[in-house]
DNA sequence: AAATTTTCTTTACAAAAGTTAATGAAACCC
DNA sequence: GGGTTTCATTAACTTTTGTAAAGAAAATTT
């Protein structure tokens, strides 16, 4: 139930058999089905989520449209960040794409859990440090790629979410309409 | 001299007159003409800096272009943030636009300094996490706004850069040419 | 199984930004 | 101070993407 979450910890932090102990006794599990919505725009983000199973997606609306912000995928701490961070409303929405099983954290729990175990300090200012490099990834793909070069990426690195994600989610996450999308995959087929 | 440092810090972190002394033992003072660059694109990023006076401009290369990154100003930590932390080749170059006064820590000295001063890794973990906030502001206008809404956030917020900083610089941040730009400053004058 | 919704692609047209090149102004450098 | 480089703007033309609408295929619901 937690070993994908030490796994995936153990990579940063070390931490003793005690420290786990006091760690698995601050989050709760949740299963969750698809579709269910985690964080709703403009409320406060209060919970922070490691993902066990299933495919989470934080998006931002756009008068009525949704625009990808982000996918998280299993093993992974997904929430609207900035609102968790800050304890401030969300500029940004989070539902399940999928069934999903999620170990949950509450803000408040996770301060008290940095006072109790130390060491979960550094290992936050890590997850914080990946974070902001994988969010300068994302910006420099913006800044330095075309359409076209960040589909091809996406469609490197990522593959397998095209059989999990509607396209059009994935266009939007790409900062491009489904129409251009589709215009981009019928330019490349014939290469 | 380390004024402005720990009124920076102390808006994030409270350190004591001791942690604050063994704390300006790990920096150094460094004067830098215009124009030098402080990190080159490729080589690893040694050291962070925070800057006293002076004006920073982080950029990539593509082609035989810049393109701008961030433009940090006065009071701010600045370095190729990920190639800091990852110790890994910079995909970024940092120059001063101005004559600079910066404070320097090196990587190792950083980490040694964690280890002297806990505290320091909470104050890390925050700055982290004020740069992921910012790099998301960032990606998020990029993904929600046309070139011509950034124009306008950027004049409405960092409008007395517009005197210190060329516009094709700004250009390039906001991800267009400069003719763009010309035409979108054009095209507001008359409204 | 039928009906409904969602997803994906295509077309035609409009709007915006890129490219190249020319001009004048300002800043910089011996 | 004279010459050079850098910078900002404009124009003409091209390319790309957006918008709107329609139809086909797939998935979901009833």
């Amino acid at each position: 139930m937690f070993s994908a979450l030490f796994k995936y910890c153990s990579q940063l932090v070390s931490f003793t058999r005690e420290e786990q102990q006091i760690i698995e006794s601050y989050f709760s599990i949740r299963q969750v089905p698809k579709k269910f919505t985690l964080i709703q725009n403009g409320k406060i983000a209060r919970e922070l989520y490691f993902i066990n199973k299933g495919l989470l997606r934080l998006y931002y609306t756009k008068d009525t449209e949704d625009i990808t912000a982000f996918i998280f995928r299993e093993h992974l701490f997904a929430s609207s960040y900035d609102s968790f961070l800050r304890q401030a409303p969300s500029i940004q929405g989070l539902d399940t794409l999928e069934d999903a099983e999620l170990l949950v954290i509450t803000y408040d729990d996770l301060n008290t859990l940095y006072k109790k175990v130390p060491r979960m300090e550094i290992l936050a200012r890590k997850i914080a440090e990946q974070r902001f490099i994988n969010a300068q990834l994302i910006l420099s793909s913006y800044i330095l790629d075309s359409p076209e070069e960040r589909w091809k990426k996406f469609e490197a690195t990522n593959g397998d979410l095209l059989l999990r994600v509607p396209h059009h989610m994935i266009a939007s996450f790409l900062g491009i309409t489904p129409v251009s999308l589709s215009r981009i995959r019928k330019r490349l087929q014939g290469s």
